[in-house]
Order: structure tokens, then sequence, then C-alpha cells
DNA sequence: CTGAAAGCGCTTACAG
DNA sequence: CTGAAAGCGCTTACAG
């Protein structure tokens, strides 16, 4: 016993010790196992003696169940996949499952990347970021392996997903601009490769052109960042005539473009210039932005996606589960006149 | 073959197909196992006509290395969490690590937590949030587990520590402050359980005794959060002789300090009252904050915890590295007249 | 309730 | 390079 044992005691080493078989040592600490109590007993003081820590990897090879979800997010945390993350790691936790998080360094990863949740034997996989092959969606599926998409939605993909109802949130979104009196509207955008993006630009645009509004809309790239927003703004601003309303297509590029408008246009804002954004990020609150938005129901989305990677829940037909917008009305957009 | 197997193809399913044992599957799928190139694609090809995928789980039973880092980190992400786990998740991906993340739900949780992180087999545990208890961390170490604590520090704890200099951070914003003029100042702070809160309170206030400056510095409580370090403001400019300097032990308490203070009081800054944060979050550099602040160093952080749990160079004495701070000067402080 | 035995899916000396 | 066999740490019918 003076030798240093890196080696670690298993579960023959405690039966030894406390006089049982291994059978007994599992049983008790498997809750529920059919053990009397002063066995147990015997069995948890001998494993105390030895540091005994049951190894989850060999029991999860017998019972097929890991407990595991994965989990794929972007490397860089923004903070709507931060909230989403935030979430889901408090629920899963709640329920007693473990999470896997897998970054994947470029888009040419996440087949790699879905194989190597595979390899783990992942209950679940949930996707925050990035459209992933249907070949692995199918090899997933062939696997009794739910897939859950969080945010995103990839059409005639055979996964579930789950997301705010993004053609609700443009909507919304141009109705109150529209009803706050605003005659010229404008657009910082992100790449179109967000199924999002897209779509609360088209309900925006279709919106407005349903309601008499605009039919050419112009729009900045705002790249997904503060400073692309800050810069879309002012491409946004610079013509002869200028936007009284802007959607910011995400939080982030919105307060950009409040920056922009106030601090290097001098303008005021909702008086002069209207702006919307969409997420409700922690900062759209803040004092100096009371950023006007729609809030993406992040709760209510990892609530779903825990149903669906229930054990039998998630294996039928791919659902696709939208929720609808809530408008959240601060100080940069106008009044809405009463009806 | 046309009923659905939900059986997943093991390596003797493979084997079989490719008339082959089932030690050749394993080297098949072993970089650098000594097989031919010929047998290798025989299985490959069977593999692939059975969805093969290997289990790491019975791997790692065997090799008893199972590439799996746990990292703690508290439910609610804020800012600085979200960059740290951020970087760490970048980080570790590129080097062929996975993330197992922890959140327990109360801090009773912790050793529980513990307790199951080792359950998993994982190679290294990381520390974000959270006192941990030395029996569990005698319990690691025993087992060669090297842990690190990631910008939280408990003293007399056998495990390795990595954080920015809270006391060289804390002097730097004093003497900034100081140079700049001030004259009075107050400090919004948070709960005393974090040691960087109560190391960067104990450094301005030692150095702006030091430097003969007032003695009894006003602190009040920020609560880490926006609203708290609003309310914690109001607080501190209350009195007959409100300061003219604010120390926000972390920005985002900062944040909330300059609304309360432009938008509540409609003092300007730094003209009335100059701010100081801690962290350097992306909010800080936003134009609406201009925020000076002194950078928590992420990234280095990151790294030295790389090379902290390295198979073997974590096992040694316990290190406590230490990282300089950096002070980031915006325009929420006034200028510092050229010596 | 208890234990001996078979087995989960894999790796690794060992002998060829 | 290749395979038969032993074994990693555990669970689970099975028989008592």
């Amino acid at each position: 016993m003076s030798r240093k044992r890196s080696t670690r005691a298993n579960s023959t080493d405690v039966a030894r010790l406390a006089g049982v078989s291994i059978a007994a040592v599992s049983r008790a600490f498997t809750p529920g196992g059919s053990i009397s109590p002063e066995m147990a007993e015997r069995v948890r003081t001998a494993a105390r003696q030895l540091n005994y820590v049951p190894n989850t990897l060999a029991s999860s090879i017998i019972t097929r169940r890991t407990n595991i979800v994965a989990l794929l997010f972007p490397p860089l945390l923004n903070q709507v996949f931060a909230a989403l993350l935030s979430e889901a790691s408090l629920r899963l936790e709640e329920v007693g499952k473990q999470i896997l998080l897998f970054t994947p360094l470029d888009e040419d990863d996440f087949d790699r990347t879905l194989q190597r949740m595979l390899e783990f034997q992942v209950d679940a996989i949930v996707v925050g970021a990035a459209p992933i092959s249907s070949r692995m969606a199918a090899l997933c599926l062939g696997r009794d392996v739910p897939v859950v998409m969080l945010g995103r939605h990839v059409p005639n993909l055979s996964v579930h997903s789950v997301r705010g109802n993004a053609d609700d949130a443009g909507t919304k979104a141009a109705d109150l601009l529209l009803r706050g009196g605003g005659r010229r509207f404008g657009i910082i955008s992100g790449p179109q490769t967000f199924s999002k993006i897209v779509e609360r630009q088209k309900a925006i645009v279709r919106h407005l052109a349903l309601k008499g509004a605009q039919d050419e809309l112009p729009v900045a790239d705002g790249k997904m960042t503060y400073d692309g927003g800050y810069a879309a703004a002012l491409e946004l601003m610079r013509g002869d005539d200028p936007p009284d309303s802007v959607f910011g297509l995400t939080d982030i590029m919105a307060i950009g473009a409040m920056d922009a408008i106030r601090h290097e246009l001098g303008l005021r804002i909702p008086e002069d210039v209207a702006v919307i954004g969409f997420d409700d990020i922690a900062e759209a609150a803040h004092k100096s932005y009371d950023l006007t938005t729609v809030r993406t129901p992040v709760r209510q989305m990892v609530q779903h996606m825990l149903t669906l990677i229930e054990p039998g829940a998630g294996l039928g037909e791919p659902q696709t589960i939208e929720i609808d917008a809530q408008l959240i009305v601060r100080g940069s957009t106008r009044a809405v006149p009463a009806a």
C-alpha cells in the first residue's frame, strides 16, 4: 500500500475487499438494484476505502445508453448561441443528461464531427449550428439517434427542427414600424446562408408590399456583427432620401446601427430614424439602446427540444416546430397611434 | 435484411462481411495500425456497407484514455464565461479533445458533479466556476486526473489555477483614474465569494491609500449584473460629495453604472464622472459605452490551461499562473497628462 | 437477495 | 502483416 498506485480500483477490487461478488458491487451502485441494505452498506464502505468510482463507459456498453446528448455549436458564441447553450445546458442538467459539446472549426468538418458523436454513442444530437448532410442525417436515424436542429432549419432534411417563427417575427416588426409612421425603410441583413435571416427579410418585404409601402427596399450587409451593422447603417443612410425606419435583422447589427446613427450621423432615435432588431439579447434592454426587438423564444425552443430527444418520441416523422414571435416594444421605435 | 435493424453493426459484423478477424477491423480503424492497405480497404468497404461506427467507449476502457475534458461552468453564462467557454472549446477542438460540459444547478452539487466527471473517465477537469472541495481535489489527483481552475482561485487547494492577475489589474485601474485627476472614488463591487472581486478591490484600495488618496472608499454592491451596477451607481452618487471616479469591478456593472449616471442623473462621462471596468467584454467597445477597462486575458488563460492538462504535465506540484493585466484605455476615463 | 457465468464491443500482446 | 485468445470493467439473465 505504500507504492503509489496510479491504477484505479475496479469492481473486482471492491468485491474482494467487501467479500462479495462483483454482481453485488454493480447492484450497490445501481439505483433500485435488488440488494439488501446490509450488503449495499458493506460494498459502499469498501468502495470508499478504495476511492472506487464506477466506470460509466463500461456500463454504457452494456445498457446501450450513455445519457449523453451531443451539442453542435459554432466556436464563436454570439449572444444568441450563448443564451441557447446556457438554457440547454441548464435544462439537460435538470433531467440528468450529460452534454458533449462540439464546435467544428470549419464547415467541412460537420460530417466528421457527427461521426465522432456517433462514436461516442450519444443518445441524441442537438444541432445549434451548421447545416448537416442528409447522408449523416440518415446515418443517425438508422441508429435511432434523434437529431434536432435548434434555431436553424434545412428544408428537405429528415431531422426535427425547433425555431422561432421567422415569418411571424418579420411581419410583426414590419407592422410595428409601419404603424409608427414609417415611410422609407431599410434593411440591415446578414449572410443568406442563415435561413432565419432570409425568412425575416422575406416577411418584412412581403408585409411592406402588401400594405402598399415601398416595393424596393435598400438592403445592406451587416455581416451579423456590431461593426457590420454600424457600417451598414452608414451605407443605408448615405443616399438622398435615407430611411426613416431601419430593420436590423439581428440585435447586434441593430445596436451597431444605432451607434452609427447617433454618434456618427448625429441623428435622433426614434425621432429621425426608428430602429428595430431581432433576438432580444441582453444588451437590447440596456438603457443606452433600449432597442425594440422581436424575441427569439430561447426557453420554449429548448423546452420543445427536450421532448424531441426523449427516447421514443424523437424517432417518428421529422417534426418542424415554430414558435410565434413576441414583440418587445422599447424606445427605439415610434409610438403607434391607438386604433 | 428487410427487417428494420435497430441493432448497430459491431466489429464482429464487419469482420464477418470482410472475411477477416476482428483484430483486423480494429487495426483498420486505428491510425498507424499495422495492417496492409488491401486489407484495410476491404474492411472499410464492409464497414461502409454496414454503416459501422466504431464504439469509442469500448476502446476507451482498454486504452484508458477518453480524450474527454470535463468543463465545469455555471449554468448562466455571463459574457466572460461565454468568452472563456468559446475560446476553450475552440482550442480543445483544435487539439482533438472532446468537451463534456457540466453546469451544476446549485453549489451543493459540485462534489456530485465532479464524481460524475470521474465516472465518465475524463482525462482532465477544467473548473470555470465554483469552489471544489479538497476531498474531491484529492480524489482527482489520486486518479491522475489533472484539475485546472480557470479564472478562479481557491487558496490552499491542491489544484492548478490560471487567471488574470487581479492585483495587477486593480492597481493599474486605480493608477489610471488617479492620474486622470480623480479625487473622490467609489467602488461598485460584487459578492465577496469571487476571489477576483475581492482582489481587484483590495488592490484598488491599497494603491489609492499608498498614493495618499482616499482612505475610506464608498462601496456599493453591484451584484455582478447590469441592473445591480445601475442601482449601485445611484447609491454611490447620492451623497453630498459624490465620487468623480467610479470603479465597476466588472464591465457589466460598469456599463449599468454608466447608464445610470448618464440617463438617470444627467451627468457627463468622463467630465463629471470617470468610469472604469474590468474584463473587456464585447459591449465595452461599443460606441455608446466606449468603456475603459482592464482586459481579462481569456486567450492566454486558455493557452496555459491547455499545457496544464497535457498528460504528464499536469501532475506535478499545483501551479498558479497569473497573467498580467492589460489596460484598454477608451473614452470613459479622463486623459492622463503626459509625464 | 446472492453469485457464477456469459457477454457488451473493443484492443493488445503473442505466435506465426 | 494476420488471427486466436485473453482481457478491459461492467451488467444481466439464470439458478438458487
